[in-house]
DNA sequence: AACGCGTGGAC
DNA sequence: TGTCCAAGCGT
């Protein structure tokens, strides 16, 4: 949960998360639907998919295995969680080496290189320090040492230097370019899409919803029939061509969501009939909460049950 | 190697 | 409002 996320944001869904699937037996014996609803909202839905696949092959072989390269083999495990699990769960000499790792480690070595080409030399120099017997003596506490002094002290901006107690030893702050690494490429100009999705609601209390693919976007989670996205905005007569019915449509509201590589503005139409019908299936409506919604699809159902 | 992949908090 | 970015991984 924690990759590319931060600890806020995690705990809740953690605590719920361990409560629901309390071992990893009863979460690889679970559906990957129920896991999704329990990652609704958290993002970066592969995790999901990748933690469900992880503990069927853990249950399937009779336990984890015991090496970095048995668990960087597991779905959803690369180099550093493999490090973080070896060394803070096994207490292997390994340096998991995250981007509070990283930012460490480039300023005390200066490493002024722009990432990610900066990445090997990064590693490498955490290595080093890794390899100091009081380091290899306690993986544990040096992993979490370093991702603290990342966290607290080392951090993105201007770091609390005056706090730190590497800072006799940190040659960016020598140079006094230490605010200024790791350094970064460009970003790039981020896409807007355009969609409409239509809110179906019926006398028996359902709205009809249905299930992405399980491969890319937002995998496997549910969402609101609608249409594509795309660059250009939708003439409500387009759209309408991707309804679910026909019906009495009226306009709900717009909705703004900013994922990582694109801005997506969606229309969302809503109707009421007898009976849902079309492609997909009625949940209902007292039930949308346990659903597999992510943030972008509550924001839609938001806007419909508010206008 | 570069890109696709979510979300919400901090500023 | 916009911008940055967080205990990365898979392809």
């Amino acid at each position: 949960m924690l990759q590319q996320t931060t600890v806020g944001a995690v705990i809740p869904y953690y605590e719920r998360f361990v409560s629901r699937f309390p071992t990893v037996r009863a979460l690889a014996d679970s559906p990957l639907d129920a896991v999704l609803s329990a990652w609704a909202g958290l993002g970066y839905y592969a995790r999901a998919r990748n933690l469900h696949a992880c503990a069927r092959a853990v249950a399937d072989s009779g336990g984890f295995p015991s090496d970095l390269a048995g668990l960087q083999a597991l779905p959803g495990i690369g180099a550093y969680t493999a490090a973080a699990i070896g060394a803070i769960a096994f207490g292997l000499p390994a340096v998991p080496v995250d981007g509070n790792v990283e930012r460490v480690v480039s300023r005390v070595f200066a490493i002024d290189q722009p990432m990610p080409a900066a990445k090997p030399a990064i590693r490498d120099a955490a290595l080093r320090l890794g390899a100091d017997p009081m380091a290899r003596e306690r993986p544990s506490d040096f992993a979490q040492a370093l991702f603290d002094l990342g966290a607290t002290v080392c951090t993105p901006g201007v770091p609390a230097c005056g706090v730190c107690p590497w800072v006799g030893a940190c040659a960016a702050r020598a140079l006094g370019i230490q605010a200024s690494l790791p350094r970064k490429a460009p970003k790039k100009v981020r896409p807007v899409r355009y969609g409409v999705h239509f809110w179906l609601t019926d006398d028996a209390g359902c709205v009809l919803l249905r299930t992405r693919p399980y491969q890319g976007l937002l995998g496997g989670m549910t969402e609101l029939p609608g249409t594509a996205w795309r660059a250009t905005p939708w003439a409500v007569e387009d759209a309408m061509a991707d309804a679910p019915m026909a019906a009495a449509w009226r306009a709900a509201g717009q909705v703004r969501h900013v994922f990582t590589h694109f801005e997506l503005i969606l229309d969302v139409l809503a109707a009421h009939v007898p009976r849902v019908e079309g492609a997909g299936f009625a949940a209902r409506l007292d039930a949308l909460d346990d659903a597999a919604l992510p943030s972008v699809m509550r924001k839609c159902v938001r806007m419909a049950v508010a206008s």
